[in-house]
Order: C-alpha cells, then sequence, then structure tokens
DNA sequence: GTCCGAAAGCTTGTATGCAAGTATCCAGCC
DNA sequence: GGCTGGATACTTGCATACAAGCTTTCGGAC
C-alpha cells in the first residue's frame, strides 16, 4: 500500500477551482453550474461534485439544493477571524523561535530578497509566492508546519480581499518593509517588537476593506 | 434562493463517520470500503464517496486509490501541532476577553456547573459536551466563535487520543479544577494566570501519549 | 516442497441516468 | 397593460454501471 498518489481528476478539478476563486476569476457571488464546469473542464460531473463538497467545507462555496450554488461572497466577520487566527498563531510561533538559543533565519533572508527581486520586477505573481513561503518559513521554523495549513484555510478570505485592491506598489513597497522588520525583530529575538510589527501586519489587508466594500458592494456580505 | 438546507445524506454520512472515528468506533488504521460503508448505511456509494473526500481534508482517513482506504493513524506530530494551535488560539482568545473593562462569566459558571453534575452522575458523554462547551464559550465571549471551529478541525486528533484513555475519574476531577481556576483567571482578568493555566490545560491529553502508544502501538504512527 | 504465473476478487475513479425540486418564461386571461 | 398559471428548462442529490488497477490466491510446473 504505497502512497504514491497518481493525479485525480478530483483533485485537479478542486485546485483548480480554489486557485479561480482566490484570484477573483471567479467573483464572489457567481454561480457555478455542476454540468458547466464538468464540460469546461472535459470531466463529468463526479469529480466536480467531489470538489464542490470539499470547497463548501472550505467555507468558499454555497451550494443550495435543487437550486444552485454560488461563490462565496467575502465576509467581514470571516475575515476578522481570519486576522484574528492568523495573528494569533503567527506571534505564537514567533514566540517559540524567540525562545531558542539559536536562531538561522537565513532561509528568511533569501526570501526577503526573493521578493524584493519580484518587486523591482514587478512579477507580482512571484512577489506574492515569496509572500506566502515566507510566512510559511516562519512556521516551519517554530517545528509547527502544519499549523500554516490550518491559517491558509481560514486565509482563503483575506486572499480575496487583498486580490482585489491589487496592484498597489506603495504597500507593496510597505510589505517587505514590514517582512524585514519583523525578521529583523526574529534574529534579535525581540518578542514584543514582532508581537507589535506581525499584529499591525495582520491587520493591513483588513484596513483596505471599508473602501473596497464600498467599491464591490456586490462582493461582500456582513 | 433560500438558505434552507434539507438533510443531505452525504452530510449524514460524514457526521455519521466523524463520530466514529472520534469515539474509536472506527479505531485508527481501520480498512474502510466504500461499497461495504454504503450498504452499512443502506445509500449508495456517491454520498459515501463525497463524505470521504471531505475526511481526508479533514485528515481523518487516508486513501490510496485503487487500493484502499483507511482511518488514519494517530500522529504524533499531528497531535503536537493541534495542540500549539488550540493553546495559542485558546490564550489569543483569553487576552482578548481580558481586555475587556466587564467580563461576564456567568455563562461558563453555569457550564461548570453542568460539567460537575455530569461528572457526579458518571455521565461521561455528557462531562465532554460540557467540556467541549466550555471552551467554545471563551471563544464566543472573545468575540471570535468560528476561531474554535478551526481548533476543532485540527483538535480531531486530540480528541481520539483522550478516548483511548477514558474514563478516568481523577484526571476528569482535575479536568475540572482547571477549568474552574481558568474561569477564575478569566474573571479577575489575570492574563498570566490564564496563559499558564491554559497551556498546562492544552498539555495534559499530550501527557498520556506515551503510555497510550506504548498501549496501542497499532493506532500511531511517526 | 517451492516458486512462478495467471486469474479472480477486491479496491477506488469516473461517467451516466434518473429523480425531485426550483426558477423562469411565455401564453392566456382579466 | 398587468397578472396569473402552466409548461419548460434548469438546478442539485442519489443510484448505478463501467473502467482501471492492485492484491491475493490458487493451480501448475519444477
Amino acid at each position: 500500500m504505497r502512497d504514491r498518489a497518481p493525479a485525480r481528476t478530483s483533485d485537479r478539478v478542486y485546485d483548480e477551482l480554489v486557485s479561480a476563486i482566490r484570484d477573483l476569476r471567479l467573483v464572489p457571488g457567481a454561480s457555478l453550474s455542476e454540468t458547466d464546469l464538468a464540460e469546461r473542464l472535459h470531466v463529468s460531473r463526479t469529480p466536480v461534485r467531489e470538489a464542490i463538497a470539499r470547497l463548501v467545507d472550505a467555507g468558499l462555496v454555497r451550494v443550495v439544493p435543487q437550486v444552485g450554488t454560488r461563490v462565496g461572497l467575502i465576509s467581514g466577520r470571516d475575515v476578522e477571524e481570519a486576522r484574528f487566527v492568523r495573528e494569533s498563531l503567527e506571534v505564537a510561533a514567533f514566540e517559540v523561535v524567540c525562545a531558542r538559543p539559536v536562531r538561522d533565519v537565513a532561509v528568511l533572508r533569501e526570501l526577503l530578497d526573493r521578493q524584493e527581486h519580484s518587486y523591482r520586477t514587478e512579477n507580482y505573481d512571484a512577489f506574492f509566492a515569496a509572500d506566502e513561503a515566507l510566512h510559511s518559513e516562519i512556521f516551519t521554523l517554530s517545528g509547527y508546519p502544519r499549523a500554516w495549513q490550518a491559517v491558509q484555510r481560514m486565509k482563503l478570505q483575506l486572499d480575496r480581499l487583498r486580490r482585489l485592491a491589487l496592484p498597489d506598489a506603495a504597500a507593496m513597497r510597505e510589505l517587505i518593509d514590514e517582512h524585514t522588520k519583523i525578521v529583523d525583530a526574529l534574529e534579535a529575538g525581540d518578542l514584543p517588537a514582532g508581537r507589535s510589527l506581525i499584529s499591525r501586519h495582520a491587520r493591513r489587508a483588513l484596513d483596505l476593506g471599508p473602501s473596497l466594500r464600498a467599491q464591490y458592494p456586490d462582493y461582500f456580505t456582513d
């Protein structure tokens, strides 16, 4: 019973839909039809249904039997809770790393460089990939890599919000600067500074909520 | 498009399997056959498959294509990470509540009484239901009720561990006492005390890991 | 007795057909 | 013109049939 996993159509559909929703190619509130999706992806309804069942669990889509399934709206409450979870766990991971006698942040520095480079070359996808990797790496360093997965699940709501505001060069510049300060604080083992920085960092995406909400009222709920 | 949700077979199967795995009626490593489950629950394979897809996402079962699906083993790493997530978020919620000028812990006291009563009458199901409700209520008080759902997802691993050790009157007595102290600290707004108490409380289940692992080696991995 | 091989019986993955319910649209009526 | 009613087309939920692959077992050869 090896655990080699051949490409399952169901997984492919799931990944496809997650990235589509995350990147707003499927906007909040958009109608999804199982049959439509099936023939568009050249598969049957079965794998599509299984993918959708998982998406419902993730809180990304809402399905009403015999009526239809829609991409879930961006919930102000969910976004705020995601912020809470992310901030709390990142601070906790930061604290764990700080408690270590030696802290090797070389990997983080490398990711900072990569993000800086992506910023200069205006490669937004790479920029956010580096962003993800950096936050993920903090959890890896803390010894709790799977906690980041728990964060990611809830963070999808935040990602959509952030995607709505793309791309803002000034904001990206600030993100890099904040990351740099966080890594500095981590290397120095300065917990209070890290706590403050992470808190501000996590709330940044929230700040642009109200204006975006006014601009795209149909995308929001709560 | 009302959001009334009639009972879906798929959901029923999912709930059934989750509680079965959690209560160890389906032990770690047990083989699950879709066809077998289907006819045992008097449904077809379709809803069973959708339920299993969600269980895989929750990390409770592992399916190898064309080979079989088994109840996931209890992973020492997953348990430790669940402890980290739970402790971190509970402390964070505790901190949020502490920051409030007034803290009404009447609901918590009521839950303590209920747990005490369940303990005296040896009603274990009610005991753990009160336990769940108490922890959940702390998150509700903090204003982040959905964060508890994130905890619960990971906590399923811990629940199985706890279930293996059931029932230990002395341990239950200690659980109640710790809960009481936590509520006391919350009412007093004593964050350091709460942090210490919650930390100890969250690690309690972990303490019995090694002995259980020696007793049921087939149930564990990592 | 041992080893090799083929076939049968499992498993999950996917596609399709049918059922039940809802929204929509259009025709007929007032 | 406005409204009502029914048929139609859509939706998802479930069951079944088929496909592909792995494991095991049983029979035969050595």
